[in-house]
DNA sequence: TGTACATCAGTGAACGCGCGTTCACTGATGTAC
DNA sequence: TGTACATCAGTGAACGCGCGTTCACTGATGTAC
């Protein structure tokens, strides 16, 4: 009645939570079995519809997948934005947002940084996406308190072109290989069973990129 | 005739002949399109054989992959023994000869490093290979020079029980986090395209690590 | 050296299965006048 | 408010496919005496 200001009619806002639990399904899949355990039939089947049915909201199994490579990736930047919004957008902040983001979901975090499907090439848009997290990345360790963890000889990316900083993008990389090095080898378990807390080991590395 | 010296009669070095095709096979498909395109099928179809002609040979998909896993881990501790025989087990040999084994073949290096099918176990001889590719590392790290990756207040393993000093453990742990950090990213194409070389980058946190 | 038997590689047909996907359709919901 | 039409969610049957795996079998290779 007066709901008028919606913008959604009943419809768009009825298939948007169909599509909703359709990812949400298949994510469940995934982190119960792997990604090739993903099946548009067996999602059908628990959602109470026919197999043919999820075609009305996904065209094919590979749009479901890439749409959740898509999410997983939006999520992580959303993660990054809302850290950096709150004013937390510094190394620390960054550094345990994305632990945090990781651990909530690892077959998230490895449909972004896991093994590529040999000859996948990722859309633009990603590519973005991305590239705005790194800039995240990048804004953060240009604030930071002078680090240096290259080498005389080190070979930083060629920076003149850009306005980044080479020291800013060392620590930038420095931040991201060492923080993805503990998370990966945790989440693929080849941390665990050795006497030791990888979160402490985490927050070891962090603080040295924190205060060089 | 005067061959008596062999050990092994025709047949079976038929048999290991056959049995290592399979599998350079079976590493091809998985090269080429991922571990879900495995098929014991389309490697008899390669091999010119009918696809029950196999189960001479492997009595299941899982046990060829299982071994497939396992010659990685093999593989991987064969490197480091044969580096370290050579009297270029420290922490520069050791480094680079995991570099070039993971860039060698990049799904062999996910088949041990990448995500985990969740609820599968590692058989006990899997782990004691991958004890015995830290107790190298470890080794490496132990006759280093200083090095204090931790602040103050870090937590190292609890090394009291062992006879591994804690500095070492330190060292060893950041030398297998941050150049797997490197590899996987690597590896996962995150590294790509942003105007740098990987390989210098491993030099630099290589020259960190052996020199603090 | 020759014969009798056991071992083993490999075949071909068949199994059930679950998969992604298409298609013609029904019935409910929304829209225009 | 009522009628005529268009839109769209969902069904059910069917498609071809490739998969892992089993089974009874043939024929070649090795072994024992």
């Amino acid at each position: 009645m007066s709901e008028s200001t919606a913008t959604t009619t009943p419809r768009e806002r009825y298939r948007r939570q169909v599509r909703a639990e359709i990812k949400q399904r298949a994510r469940e899949q995934i982190a119960a079995a792997g990604i090739s355990a993903l099946s548009l039939n067996k999602i059908a089947k628990q959602m109470g519809l026919s197999g043919a049915g999820l075609y009305r909201y996904f065209t094919s199994r590979d749009e479901l997948l890439a749409e959740l490579v898509r999410d997983a990736y939006q999520s992580l930047v959303d993660t990054f934005r809302a850290v950096a919004g709150r004013g937390e957008g510094d190394i620390d902040g960054l550094a345990h947002a994305l632990r945090a983001w990781a651990l909530e979901d690892p077959q998230r975090y490895f449909l972004v940084y896991g093994p590529p499907v040999p000859g996948y090439r990722a859309p633009v848009d990603l590519s973005l996406i991305m590239a705005e997290i790194m800039s995240l990345v990048i804004g953060a360790c240009d604030v930071a308190p002078g680090f240096s963890p290259g080498a005389p000889h080190a070979v930083p990316p060629r920076s003149e072109e850009n306005r980044v900083p080479a020291s800013s993008m060392r620590l930038a990389l420095a931040f991201w290989t060492r923080l993805h090095g503990i998370l990966s080898l945790e989440l693929s378990g080849h941390l665990s069973g050795m006497g030791f807390d990888p979160a402490q080991l985490y927050e070891n590395e962090l603080e040295l990129l924190s205060a060089g």
